[in-house]
DNA sequence: AATAGGGTCAACCGCTTGTGT
DNA sequence: CACACAAGCGGTTGACCCTAT
């Protein structure tokens, strides 16, 4: 139970740390400090405080100030609201072209290389840049205008790098001349045709690139997938899948399970179709591909759906092609 | 006119980093 | 070096507003 220890440890060095201080931590529930949208009145009085005191420290300011706020609450109000030098009001043009040269500078810098879900955007950098504009500003700006703005654009934002077409992957899938034991468009990855075109298909399906550091990681662990199911076709598999030092995205996984059922003996299509169906249907109408036609993704959901099992892999496979 | 759904953004939460002792 | 505390930071939430039906 070692998860469960490690989370004992801190549980437990955090209740100490409490005890020993003799009072509760910042901000906590139990506090009866005021939460929520600040008033005119309070505004007043943690500006005025503000202008004729300073903010030398934030935990002792509400209470000389008179407010019943913790200091983190006083602190965020005067930074992002209340500051005199705060500029208000639409971005510029130039303002948003800078955003995104800066964030596809500055945005990239990885806390920890080895887990995308780790990857830390730098706004507060970003704001340094654009006098009067706070970094929570402008990463609301870029959550609700930038991001779709470059994904209808056909870049993706994290990268902002272009984002692959599902129609020219399809195309090129299609000149390879795959065996169908398997559904042509899983074929890659255990036929190892060549590296571009996974990638390609790992972007496609994942929506942003993988590392390029773990891309190999990644080929080599669904390989290994196919062999450990291949060999054990257990329930012991999943232990195993869940005990590999590289953590898959988890379309992978789905995919890769999809892939596990019918690499032995083909005899679990009917689930291995339900599986790609839910997942096209979940790829193209919840996360739609920017760059795409409207009309794309409701005729290939179309196509899944009335075409999948009536006609099996062959013509399921063309369907795909026409489109 | 009512309301469902989506967009916006101020504020919060929880974690990390910096600093002083 | 270890610890305590303050401050900073990024992600998320939820209230409010607007628009389409």
């Amino acid at each position: 139970m070692e998860w469960l220890s490690f989370d004992r440890r801190r549980v437990d060095k955090l209740v100490s740390e409490c005890w020993k201080m003799g009072r509760p931590p910042c901000c906590s529930e139990s506090s009866d400090l005021k939460k929520g949208p600040w008033t005119p009145e309070e505004d007043e009085v943690l500006t005025t405080y503000i202008q004729k005191h300073g903010h030398e420290s934030w935990r002792a300011l509400p209470k000389r100030a008179g407010l019943n706020r913790c200091g983190k609450s006083c602190r965020l109000r005067w930074i992002n609201y209340l500051r005199p030098d705060i500029k208000r009001g639409n971005f510029s043009e130039d303002e948003e072209i800078l955003i995104i040269n800066l964030h596809s500078t500055l945005g990239n810098n990885l806390k920890k290389i080895v887990n995308l879900e780790h990857l830390h955007y730098r706004w507060s950098r970003i704001a340094s840049q654009l006098p009067g504009r706070t970094d929570n500003e402008i990463k609301n700006f870029w959550n609700t205008h930038v991001r779709k703005k470059l994904l209808k654009a056909g870049i993706d934002p994290k990268t902002h790098q272009p984002v692959p077409n599902i129609t020219f992957l399809l195309d090129t899938i299609s000149k390879l001349n795959l065996p169908l034991k398997v559904p042509a468009i899983m074929s890659p990855w255990i036929n190892n045709i060549n590296d571009q075109l996974l990638n390609n298909l790992l972007q496609f399906v994942n929506m942003t690139p993988l590392p390029k550091p773990t891309f190999l990681d990644s080929q080599c662990y669904m390989e290994e997938m196919v062999n450990q199911y291949a060999i054990n076709r257990s329930e012991d598999w999943m232990e195993y899948v869940n005990n590999v030092s590289l953590e898959p995205q988890s379309e992978c996984d789905s995919i890769g399970a999809s892939l596990m059922g019918s690499y032995g003996n083909g005899t679990e299509i009917p689930e291995l179709f339900t599986d790609l169906k839910s997942m096209s249907h979940n790829l193209f109408m919840e996360n739609q591909l920017p760059g795409m036609s409207p009309e794309e993704p409701m005729n290939l959901k179309n196509s899944l759906e009335s075409n999948a099992f009536e006609t099996g892999f062959d013509d399921y496979y063309e369907s795909l092609l026409k489109i």
